[in-house]
DNA sequence: TATGAATGAGCGTTCATTCAT
DNA sequence: GATGAATGAACGCTCATTCAT
């Protein structure tokens, strides 16, 4: 927005920050109403509000309500996707549990970091067309599954693909079952160690 | 409703026959919008069409829209949860191996059985009440878990509670995954050895 | 209702008899409703439930909502005017003040001892065809009305038509207002002696 | 509103104007309405055909039902306390009976003039919250009868409260049967006369 | 491009009324 | 007659979406 940019880029880059900017404030504001009214009560024009723009404004980023919708789901779970991509990044050459704990911790980090989005966000999901959306970013954190995986020496299971998927897979109900009876955080980690003792001796073979 | 019953009463109000009758075919009706429109299309006028029965009388068995979904989701969450309660049963002084098979059979045969009602039912668990009803049957399963487990000798896990915990939610995620990719066949069978294998490791610690 | 009655006249008796008992238990339950929910929220199935009777006897007695609560209005309506009536007749005879103040009284009394149910009834009778019914039983008043006065020697006033519909209508909004306000007995008291001070003042002409 | 301001504001909202004439054309529909159907049938839908705008915007000004009738009811009561007020302003200084023919000549030409809108209200003042809102305009009126009163030298009563309150509540009884009766003209004036007479015996004392 | 007042289809729910028992 | 479950038209109200400014 300041001269400088305007010169360098006058058509184009303005309104891309601005849309940037408009659309997080959008996010933004889905997520709160999310969370203070609920999904049954979530109405387009008190997220535009809670973003601090018109509706109009918002009917201009997302053409309607689903895809408004869809647009937060996807935000939340790139970021899960991301979480997870990166542990195995950084886990690259370690040894099976290492790699175990760190993917483990990563997906429970990232799903009960922020309870009440995550919770917000579920009913979302499960509205969307048949959760098409989880399953897609669900599918490319088991391809860096895989990844990791072969690059273990003593890992005892085979069919990598089965088991990634697996693996992914049955993390979810425990992180969604935490979540919905509000455990104390003791219990997370108990249930988060014996996730990692289960998948380690799973893999040995 | 034998026939002698019908002599012996032939007067009286077949309150009970008519209601479960009625509130059946209101299940089936609601299952039936779901599936055919979602739940975000679902209206309690088009329920009681698919039923048979007027609005009025949808509304005299169930006192809104939310009792009404939460009653067919209680009445399929009851039926996994006899299904998973009678397999334990029926594994008791079972091997370790069979006792597990038999319980991932169990509780995959109920979820991926009706996968159409399976998945029309996700969603209405994802809005109702942040899935408290859920959670309190899975309570229920892990109880039997818990007992089957106990009969079992070479178990080598130690806090059973968290254990069976556990074990109950991680069959969720996989199971729902594979409700949503519309799995072949094949593939679900290959899930149910993997999860098979991957508990009886787990449990003989 | 004693047994003689039913003796002599075995076949109708009985059913008058329970006929007005049950039209006597409607009333008492519509004006009960009327008190407890108020003349929106009042439906038939409650009068009934209140009554002790189901719906459809309380059809067989009244054939719609409008005829039951035209019912309980004309109900109330006779008890006043019937009121209104004896002052009059009591009072033939006396002096224009002690006629005034009679008349005054039973009024006031009449409307203003069970005050709910007036307020209950006021509600009804403004949504009854324009009040018809209301005004019926007004001219019934001013019929005896004008014979009182009539009687009375020294009444200054000539149209006594006129003026007998003024003394009846004028007495109602005052009443309806100590309603409305629901005025301390001390205040009621003065308002009914200004009244009589108005009227007589007004009936010497 | 006026030409200069027009001038002065030409862009912006003219929301006040807008609400202003928008605010009067569900005021007038629902009078329409009212009138048409009674009160019983009116339905909001109904209203808001009338005054030709849709459901929505009639929500926008008015929250519910209760308020659109509380809405018009207020706006036909403020009309009518304003004739009234105007009558005593003017009347100030005047002798005891031209004080009063003003009061009753303004009061019965406000409830007369428009009998329509007069009976169509009538049922709805009934039916909301007991009045209240009826009762705290007929205050604000004995308000300036007691400041007029108050200013005549030979006012033979005392309790000036007491008395302007009987004054301001005797009045609604014959104008309201008169409503209901469809009294003819002549009928009407003699009925004025006579409260006329009524009033000012009773205030000379 | 942003705005937000206006729209109106459609929803959940009620309740006067009927009629088979 | 008496019953009360069943009916379904109709209501109050909401909210996704549009479009004149």
């Amino acid at each position: 927005m300041s001269d400088k940019a305007q010169r360098l880029k006058p058509r184009k880059k303005p309104v891309q920050a601005r849309s940037a900017f408009t659309v997080n404030a959008i996010f933004e504001g889905c997520i709160q109403v999310l969370l203070a009214e609920g999904p049954e009560r979530l109405t387009t024009t008190k997220v535009a509000e809670r973003a601090g723009v018109s509706v109009g404004t918002l009917y201009q980023y997302f053409g309607d309500k689903q895809s408004l919708l869809a647009g937060v789901l996807e935000h939340h779970l790139i970021e899960i996707v991301e979480k997870v991509e990166q542990a195995c990044a950084e886990s690259q050459g370690q040894d099976l549990e290492t790699v175990v704990r760190n993917l483990v911790t990563a997906f429970f980090d990232a799903k009960l970091g922020q309870p009440d989005v995550s919770r917000a966000l579920y009913a979302v999901s499960a509205e969307l067309e048949g959760n098409a959306l989880v399953m897609r970013y669900s599918q490319r954190t088991q391809t860096s599954i895989v990844a990791v995986l072969q690059s273990i020496p003593n890992v005892g299971v085979t069919d990598l693909f089965t088991s990634s998927f697996l693996l992914t897979t049955m993390l979810i109900g425990p992180a969604q079952a935490l979540l919905s009876v509000n455990a104390p955080e003791v219990f997370m980690e108990k249930v988060k160690e014996e996730t990692v003792a289960m998948l380690v001796s799973y893999l040995r073979g």
